[in-house]
DNA sequence: GTGGTCTAGACCACT
DNA sequence: GTGGTCTAGACCACA
């Protein structure tokens, strides 16, 4: 799977980083049970430093979306916490949403894009 | 209407001031050409700091929110660059969607959430 | 309260200003609601660097023990999470005992140090 | 006796493997005299390197709770330097403890779970 | 002035 | 060779 830093983003590089992943995996390019690359071998690839591929990981570890295997290094592994995951959801998309609606997209546009989103994952 | 900072959060201040501002658009707490209060007195209502809810404003203002007009202050002013805020919602929703789906989230749930939340607005 | 690193132990830096912290807290030398000083000004005070006394504070956020703030930083905050508490405790306490007990103490005088320690505490 | 390796805990393995064995020998499963498995096949039951069983073993021997026979391999073998033992007691107890304050453990939940474990053992 | 982020380099513990 | 720890210095966002 292809990661990629964008330099000119706002978004700091692990955020970045975390979100990729995090979409890798919805997009089944990663799959539980996969290992991630090392963090060294990441951060020389997507050409940042070590320390901020491991924030990353630890983010990611946080979130529940992979645990630190000692032999193996960073593991996908998804904590199942549905429920927070929906309370989560539903802030983000609150916010999300509202930005949307105020320059006028509406509801039928939103459920097609999710829907087409869903498509590519899955 | 109601605006409140969460000040253990992880979101700066003015991030939360300015979602909650826009929340409050969608759900038409604030109208087009609705006068927000002014910074000092925001300031002062939800215990922070002037200059941060300057900084909320002129965020809201580059992301065509309101306008500043000298005399009446902050102004809600919607600058409807559809295809932008389009663009701008695609990228959110993926990133939000990938961690929901990650955690077992159907899509039929998005959907409902979608609506749900719809119904609030408008 | 006197914060000291002992720069010869095995223990990390980051875990000896934990535990101080923590005995601290214990102690009611820090009381729930008081401001622990700045990462920087701590760093200075007992001659480590900023990001170490940075990760000793994140620890001690995500074990619960305190809350970060934004206006006034690391403030003591404990969740009360009683349950968890025991558990670690227990699991903390079987290590520690079995050490003791292969080495001849005897159950009675470890309940004298524990309530020793107590009168300490409290 | 069962030893186990929680591969993701965030203790090293060896430390994980020196604690079951020491909570072995408190609990009476190995008893004065008795010898531990080889290295190479401990190594193998639970899953993990010679190397860090080794490790294990080592620190076994120089906190005094075996020692390396050539012939016979690790024998159970107690150094019953009391003293010591109270000391590094002692030490442990307050930090575990403080930390159990905090939680809002009371003593006399202490004192129950130690004579639990005590009973336990022996 | 504060913490957050990023980089960088070094050493060590662990596997 | 891997991650963990520690140090250090720089810049920025935030309050």
């Amino acid at each position: 799977m292809f990661i990629e830093i964008d330099f000119n983003s706002e978004e700091a590089f692990y955020i970045q980083l975390r979100n990729q992943i995090i979409i890798g995996i919805a997009t089944n390019q990663f799959r539980e049970g996969d290992t991630l690359p090392s963090v060294r071998q990441l951060a020389e690839n997507v050409g940042i430093n070590m320390h901020t591929v491991n924030k990353a990981y630890s983010v990611l570890k946080q979130e529940g979306f992979i645990r630190l295997d000692r032999r193996k290094g960073a593991v996908i592994a998804l904590d199942a916490d549905k429920l927070h995951a929906m309370e989560e959801l539903e802030e983000n998309l609150r916010v999300v949403l509202a930005r949307a609606v105020c320059k006028g997209v509406a509801e039928e546009e939103v459920h097609q894009m999710v829907s087409e989103i869903f498509r590519e994952m899955c």
